[in-house]
DNA sequence: CGAAAAATGGACCAGCAAGTCCAGAAATCC
DNA sequence: GGATTTCTGGACTTGCTGGTCCATTTTTCG
């Protein structure tokens, strides 16, 4: 936006980007005032408008993009590497991991039902965030087809949107039932496909 | 809850659950004030409170449990009974095609976020949906077995979980982008899942 | 028909949370 | 070092929305 700003500035916007998304993860969006946020981060009133004209859904949108820029990297180095299998093993650990440590709070899902997905901004960064996602896991399902491990007929964008909506479906359940089982069954089912089909297959 | 009610009564509840379900799925949650229902349901401030004396938490409960009803009833009589490919072939384009229809806000998910999960009666809604979902799938499944077209030693209710999972994310995704693509793939490749386990495997 | 209970209309209230404003402190820059 | 810009503090305003209250109408039922 306005780039006339100095050290101070950048830290203390940073600093407001990163306890809003704290609390906004412990608490949900509907239930999370500026002032919740003013408490957490030590700023004022002015300090938030300052840093964000728009108001509050301009802050929601920074906090949006900071947590989808936070689920691939939560994910890495294996997400970058799934060459083998026990690589995907790993990655499903790690995500499993990821989503049952983060509160029963979706940032993204409730940050959009609140800015409203029509949003100019909104809706570009679930896409771009779900458009990388499927494109990491579909390099991993080709570098398998490419070690030999998986039959090089296999529709791999097709499978990888699967997997990833499995994935996105598993948290979601989780997070409104507690339970991690849906998520787990549709990692593990995912990569259970994979191995379904190898390369010398009829 | 007050069994004291007439004719009358029980008509103004449905006509105002009915009314502020249409509302919600419209505009969302989030955008969505008592007045608003007022306005659609033609009632006033007063027969709200009357019906719902704890007031707006306890009629998205309500309207929530509505939704959650219409969620298997629209996928009758398919969902119930999933014995053969073809079956199997209608329900996912009844699926597809309900999901496609319905806006662009998930009335489930938004609610919940609202009233908090957390709330007695909120998650068990969810909870027991799923668990009819999935057992509706695993059912399915099941014929498929016992119609000797799907291996005996397939995991039924995993990938039953896993195909509820896709499905959940399938929707999510949609609503976010406005793409059906993750949905259709999660109930092709799962389905695909199903026909990649013949009864002969070795 | 008449009393009691249920249903309805709508004015009113109260609190809260987003957003405004301006004065003052700190940094920047020439 | 002084002027200019950026940054910060916090009191204040304002609109909205959930919720209350009571008077009135309608229904029920003996």
């Amino acid at each position: 936006m306005s780039e006339a700003v100095t050290v101070k500035g950048r830290a203390t916007r940073a600093r407001i980007v990163e306890g809003a998304a704290e609390v906004l993860r412990e608490q949900g969006v509907a239930f999370t005032t500026l002032d919740d946020i003013r408490g957490r981060t030590g700023t004022s009133k002015s300090q938030l408008f300052h840093y964000f004209p728009a108001g509050k859904d301009e802050l929601l949108l920074a906090v949006a993009r900071f947590e989808a820029d936070r689920v691939l990297a939560d994910q890495q180095p294996h997400l970058g590497r799934l060459d083998s299998w026990e690589s995907w093993q790993q990655w499903r650990d790690v995500v499993v991991d990821r989503y049952e440590r983060q509160g029963d709070h979706c940032p993204l899902a409730s940050l959009f039902l609140q800015v409203g997905r029509d949003r100019p901004g909104a809706r570009a960064i679930v896409t771009e965030l779900m458009h990388q996602w499927q494109g990491q896991l579909a390099r991993g399902m080709r570098a398998l087809q490419k070690n030999g491990l998986v039959s090089p007929a296999l529709d791999v964008d097709r499978v990888a949107a699967a997997l990833l909506a499995g994935i996105q479906g598993g948290v979601t359940i989780m997070m409104s039932t507690g339970d991690s089982t849906h998520l787990k069954a549709a990692l593990d089912t995912g990569i259970d496909h994979l191995r379904a089909a190898p390369p010398d297959a009829a």
